[in-house]
DNA sequence: CTTTCATTCGAAATCGTTTTCGTATTCTGC
DNA sequence: GCAGAATACGAAAACGATTTCGAATGAAAG
């Protein structure tokens, strides 16, 4: 049996459409009697309204779209988790999609979501975006745009994120106070500013510490994989023998170089200590065990969903929308990497 | 600017709504000059079709359904991707839920999925499942269903599965030839049709080469964790030290025992083999790395759209559907850990 | 007994698209 | 020049819910 509309249980009740849709969203001018009959009925048989044929009037989808750059990310899976259950709460439904890291899949990605008349967008700016027409369109569209973690100093939109510089910062004076002094840093690529202010964290700590930052101790991370720490790790060692810690922008760089340093025997955290950042859930299973920044992943994707649908209520009543920025506390978790 | 609809192309161009809406469908009784100047005029203004409008006539929602049962899972974020690419493919989008291995959650994904009206719905059954009523709605509703990876032996649904039986075989009998001959597997949970078949997969091998089954050799891992296969991986040492290989349902629980074994200086696989299933990403990473069954995540993903696709279009014709069951390959990866 | 007003209900327009079925025009063949 | 067939377009009815506005009923007030 296929869903029922409010026509057939109008004719059972022997009452109009109109009668039975306002009984359902209790409207005064309908009697208690009618209600509680209609009520019952539409209980029985398990009615629910069209979703479509609502959207065509009140223009709400209750879909809400979400963008991020990589799927199988640990990270990003968690903010996922945190957006779905608080969607959930408000009866929200979440479409999906992958930008890749591609800034024109992501263009792509934003006239799919605005074509299906999705209630707001949540989105992870990917790292090679530099253009924002795209961002613009749905800001000036009315939708409530937010960004979670990577997102675009150019456009001052409600925004999720934690303070990478603070966190970054953190990681390195840890291996400092470890003893550490010769520390590389394994950067991301140039583009996305979390890992720029995660660069700035490295140098603000070695400057606070009174530590000379040297150039060529910097490697670059473009594709942020465990290949290139591995690559790295190898080029370390064999040519920057005084290096004694190395800082990855990420915790796969970091597995990678721990891969290249558990093969050549080298000591950790004796030798060379590695520090990774986000906290995934490999960094504990790997030997040794990596230290790390945390990231609340799930909480992020709950404040991004709550941001947005606070911004949605602003527009419904027609005030002008206030764009918060969220800054999320991170964690310094410390295993036997450091 | 928001979107402008036909009505608004149509006066502009002189023409009814039903002749520029024809134009862009290409029907033919419109003529070729008209039907360049509606195009010419809907490209220029950007025109897209609002997609809930044509929803209620064509009863096609464009949307398929997806519910997996964990979302930060590496080989079902893998099998999202191929879904998702193919989707696209064919203009279609994804709304994806989280059934977190709970039946109860998943009836009610079923449910919201179905009011939203899609085309289609795809799932990887949860763990905890035991009942099918929420199955048979979908089937009831005539709304074409793929299962992935986990499916239910009492529902004849189109899936896409691997033989994990004779995967798991194979896993074993490589450790066999290795010159194993004191396996213990660690299972799954006792519920769903994979864990099982692995479960067989490994029995089978051992009688196949005339080793005793023993079972006290077979440890259960509920949650398929890596605490699991740690602490497995200690009663192992201590009560069992004639054992000298490992077989685990997952990669999860087979690192988790690589921990402690490195932890306790055991020489793998000298000493002890390790077998996982599934080849995360994390399996080449972890020192010594892990052997595994490659499990073909996107393919997968890939043929369960093309499933569902095949199926809709049966449908629309009115023919009956027939339900396929595809079986892909899967792969003996070998590493350092056997 | 009329007037007024609250109560309860329903007709109808609307959202934007699709599609059936007419109608008007032009074109063919004889 | 005329019947018949193409050709090109449009009117209008869906799809299912929402909402405005008007109408009917009955009760209260004069």
């Amino acid at each position: 049996m296929s869903n029922l509309t409010l026509k057939d249980i109008a004719k059972t009740l022997n009452l109009s459409i109109t009668t039975v849709s306002k009984a359902l969203k209790d409207y005064p001018d309908v009697s208690a009697k009618t209600k509680e009959r209609v009520k019952a009925y539409a209980k029985e048989v398990n009615f629910t309204p069209n979703a479509y044929a609502a959207f065509l009037r009140t223009q709400e989808s209750k879909i809400i779209g979400v963008i991020i750059p990589r799927l199988n990310h640990y990270f990003f899976s968690n903010v996922l988790r945190g957006i779905m259950n608080a969607a959930e709460e408000h009866n929200y439904m979440v479409i999906v999609l992958n930008s890749e890291e591609s800034y024109e899949l992501e263009q792509k990605q934003v006239d799919r979501l605005l074509r299906q008349n999705v209630d707001g967008i949540l989105m992870s700016i990917a790292d090679s975006t530099h253009e924002l027409d795209h961002i613009n369109k749905i800001i000036a569209q009315k939708i409530p745009l937010v960004f979670f973690d990577k997102y675009s100093k150019l456009s001052d939109c409600s925004s999720v994120i934690i303070n990478d510089q603070k966190a970054a910062f953190a990681a390195v004076e840890h291996l400092i106070r470890q003893g550490k002094k010769n520390i590389a840093h394994f950067r991301g690529p140039l583009l996305p500013q979390n890992s720029i202010d995660r660069f700035l964290g490295y140098r603000k700590a070695l400057e606070h510490y009174g530590i000379e930052y040297r150039k060529e101790w910097v490697f670059r991370c473009d594709d942020i994989s465990s290949d290139e720490g591995y690559a790295y790790a190898k080029t370390v060692v064999e040519n920057h023998p005084e290096i004694d810690a190395v800082f990855a922008v990420a915790d796969m760089p970091a597995i990678g170089a721990i891969k290249y340093f558990n093969e050549q025997k080298i000591a950790i955290p004796e030798q060379i200590a590695v520090m990774g950042f986000s906290n995934w859930k490999i960094a504990n299973l790997i030997t040794p065990s990596l230290s790390t920044i945390n990231q609340p992943g799930e909480l992020m994707g709950q404040k991004a969903f709550d941001l947005f649908y606070s911004e949605l209520q602003q527009l419904k009543k027609g005030d002008t929308v206030d764009r918060q920025i969220i800054e999320l506390d991170t964690d310094l978790i410390v295993r036997s990497s450091t």
